[in-house]
DNA sequence: ACTATATATACTCAATATGAGCATAAGGAG
DNA sequence: CTCCTTATGCTCATATTGAGTATATATAGT
């Protein structure tokens, strides 16, 4: 035990050396260097479809279609330089206009990712890479052309994200059983139980409710799973029963731990939305409110009740009309409004809140 | 124009060619490399007051007395080594019982600052270090003898944020009116206002209310105000004219933009009781409810209504009752109760909920 | 012009959640 | 045994929420 102490007291004089050098290391202390990756999710929303952009790459494509999607597509993504770029959202900012055209209005930092074996599918030693993710929000849809940069719909990576016309075929023909089995697969009966309970919470199975902000911890239970093609590829030993597997098994795959990061995004956003008035950074200055809930319904997956949906944002005074009215709709005109920028004064949490947990409106 | 699309296009290359080096840097790439500082705010709760480990530094203190709080003090924190560690998770938790002697139940990854200017006093061109704070909770109160690691009371760091009492003095008496006046130094009249609006929503002035979640928000303004001492140390060309002020001025300083991920960590701790049972990471095993009430109090800095606290407890089944009671309370003797595990299974989001934002419980 | 069929918008109603308070119970100190 | 203190049970008005009905106003087709 006193060996123990002075173990400890050791460290620490090292740590606060370390502290007391202004936190900087010299350019040739390479035992802790590392690269800083940036990441984007970039979203914007056109005809009550979320969008992602992703950056694709032709020369390693392992299928045919140009269109399709590929374990060789990734979100946008570039270095940190600390000597060029002020701050890390700075140097976001920089190369996601140098690289899509795009200028970002809102973005969040999401997480910072650093696990081994996410990145480096055959685990090799090279200098690790630690990837900040972000979400950014844009009404804009124009890519700059001669770039490899395209949108894509965002439900093509989780498919079982997607309830608005009700819970999604695959989760009970595909997802459900295959979890079954793996919480069979634990080795005792506490871990079976444990997979189970999880799973349950996570999809809404049995007693749960589908809750639509855990778009990560879903992921994450697919992962570990092993029925996502990113599990499959990091950890092949793992997988080598599965090998039968039709593949992509669940969802479209990205690179390295991008489909994660996306997740992340989409859950924050779901959340976000209740809280914050973030929706409007995805509209036109001008919309109806159809639109604007349709727009959220495609954010969160999940279909809200119309008139309850109009009387928050009145009691909200989130938008105001614009006095104009659209014809486009179909039936009777439909008032323009727009965005009332003051709210962002005057209320704390001016969010357009989803129903809670309560039973959801049936789908139209 | 064209140009342009053409430098764009280049550009892109270049990052898909970062993108299909699998994100990797080679040793010898200087130019990315980054050193990755890990904070964590370690949070107990003891008679209640919130408490923080804090490791001094003494060679370097500026005041006599070796308890009071100084501008040397920091969180606990140290480099990340990625030959060593396989997630960023795993090497807080290493470090940080080697550096304390704490081992570390509950943690959460907060927020990642790479400012520069932040970190360096004197806007050196050292390799930039990328912090990432976490917050930790713990109900040790014991620290590893041999360190220069202390608990320290987090209201000392911010001293506005303690409003169980009612609103403190110092924000009627110091803070209001220097920020009125930071106001009135914007160069335009929209700037004034701006300034101004923001910091009603801040601290709750006029038609505002207090929201005890805003604490990262304060401090962010009070540091662009310069009303805290790390904004004078970190720019004190910006200062120059405030150079009479106490020192320091609000609150107890620390190292580096610690007390920013301070801040962080009170802001999203206090959010985070509301929708999940983490409380109770901070309470023994069993616990009356008024000290379960004392403790969420203590952290929120707000007073909450005894029965209505005791009503959601019961609603939400987040505890029960041991059978035995505590006569250590002065009156009539109070049930013990211990936290009911099986929550987690069984609600989404089981959370110590705080009156949202109206009028709050007059002090006892 | 009339009808069917869209959507838009206004209003109602019950269930629940929330904020605040009163009333009673059960210990200890004097 | 009286007072003080805290615990615990219960009430009540109000606000919020989920869900539905009723009415308005356009277009398309006959």
């Amino acid at each position: 035990m006193p060996s123990r102490r002075k173990q400890q007291a050791k460290d620490t004089a090292t740590v606060i050396d370390f502290a007391q050098r202004g936190a900087v290391h010299t350019a040739d202390d390479h035992s802790t260097a590392v690269t800083i990756g940036l990441n984007a999710a970039i979203v914007a929303v056109s005809d009550e479809v979320p969008q992602v952009t992703v950056v694709r790459r032709p020369g390693e494509r392992s299928s045919g279609d140009a269109d399709a999607p590929d374990d060789s597509d990734g979100l946008p993504f570039g270095p940190f330089e600390p000597a060029q770029h002020r701050t890390l959202e700075l140097g976001l900012r920089t190369w996601v206009d140098e690289q899509t055209g795009l200028t970002l209005g809102y973005t969040e930092q999401l997480y910072t990712f650093g696990d081994r074996g996410r990145h480096a599918a055959d685990g090799d030693h090279s200098p690790q890479v630690v990837s900040i993710g972000y979400l950014a929000l844009t009404d804009e849809t124009d890519l700059a052309s001669g770039t490899d940069t395209v949108w894509q719909p965002w439900y093509q990576y989780f498919p079982w994200e997607d309830w608005r016309s009700g819970e999604p075929d695959l989760i009970r023909s595909v997802i459900h059983p295959l979890l079954k089995k793996w919480s069979k697969e634990a080795p005792d009966r506490a871990g079976q139980r444990q997979r189970w309970d999880r799973a349950c919470q996570c999809f809404g199975f049995e007693t749960s409710r589908w809750d639509e902000e855990k778009v990560l911890e879903r992921y994450e239970l697919l992962y570990e799973a092993g029925l996502v093609f990113e599990a499959q590829r990091d950890r092949p030993h793992l997988h080598a029963d599965k090998i039968d597997m039709v593949r992509p098994p669940l969802g479209a795959p990205m690179i390295h731990d991008h489909r994660r990061i996306l997740a992340t995004a989409m859950g924050r956003l779901r959340g976000k939305l209740k809280y914050r008035p973030v929706v409007f950074e995805l509209m036109p200055a001008a919309f109806t409110l159809l639109e604007l809930q349709r727009t959220v319904e495609a954010i969160s997956g999940v279909r809200i009740h119309k008139q309850n949906f109009r009387r928050l944002l009145e009691k909200g005074g989130l938008v105001e009309s614009t006095g104009e009215v659209s014809t486009k709709t179909g039936g009777r005109p439909a008032a323009l409004f727009r965005f009332r920028r003051e709210v962002l004064r005057e209320r704390p949490a001016p969010g357009v809140k989803l129903p809670s947990r309560g039973p959801r409106i049936k789908s139209p």
